[in-house]
DNA sequence: GTGGTCTAGACCACT
DNA sequence: GTGGTCTAGACCACC
């Protein structure tokens, strides 16, 4: 598996992070390893966040917005 | 939950990795029904792929072949 | 029977154009089920126009969408 | 309409003079005044050729032949 | 601005 | 050879 943490550029504000993973794993061929994204419990597990921030990060992908 | 930690089939065709965000998105609530998707000209460019990729992600999920 | 003499209305989309033609094919018992078509690349070739324009055709054709 | 006798370069088989009628149909995105191809009785009537003459038309285009 | 449509190239894996 | 996928352009009509 890839370690996305030093795959990925360090960015500041960690919902940004998600958005930026969200979008790497999309250009390269590496979204999905299931059938859906993973929960946003999990994300936030993951990023060791809270799950609002995920749910921010989310909006931001659905706004389209950081374009 | 995924595992993503272990080693899983990636999705190949990247208009299907857009159709399962989409899809993810819809799923947790991020897009409501009847709100409009971000631009196809602005998707692509967010996630540096052509317009027509774009498209054709649209196409599948409108006509609602996978799911 | 439709008269072709008269002004009617044109099928603009090429792609839909070769929709009817081969639907026609079927129904007129020239093209059985299970019975392959010509190649895209032949058929584009030979009707003028990109292969991609013939692939959206097959396309819309094996999703059962037009009728 | 169109008067297709004069747009249409002289054909001598009378078969190959529809099959180019239906190609020619596509090309100029005329093709398709309502919902079907025009019935075999009608082609032939238009052609003033046999109903097999028509019928052997429309086996040529979907053997793919003429190519 | 937008989506719909079309073209012309390309690469890949399959067989 | 084939279809599946992707890119990069273009033109159009609608708003």
């Amino acid at each position: 598996m890839i370690n996305w943490a030093q795959e990925l550029p360090a960015i500041k504000p960690k919902y940004l992070a998600i958005i930026q993973l969200i979008k790497s794993l999309i250009q390269n061929n590496q979204l999905l390893p299931g059938q859906r994204l993973p929960a946003e419990r999990s994300l936030a597990r993951w990023f060791n966040v809270d799950r609002s921030t995920v749910s921010r990060a989310f909006d931001e992908l659905s706004a389209g917005s950081t374009l």
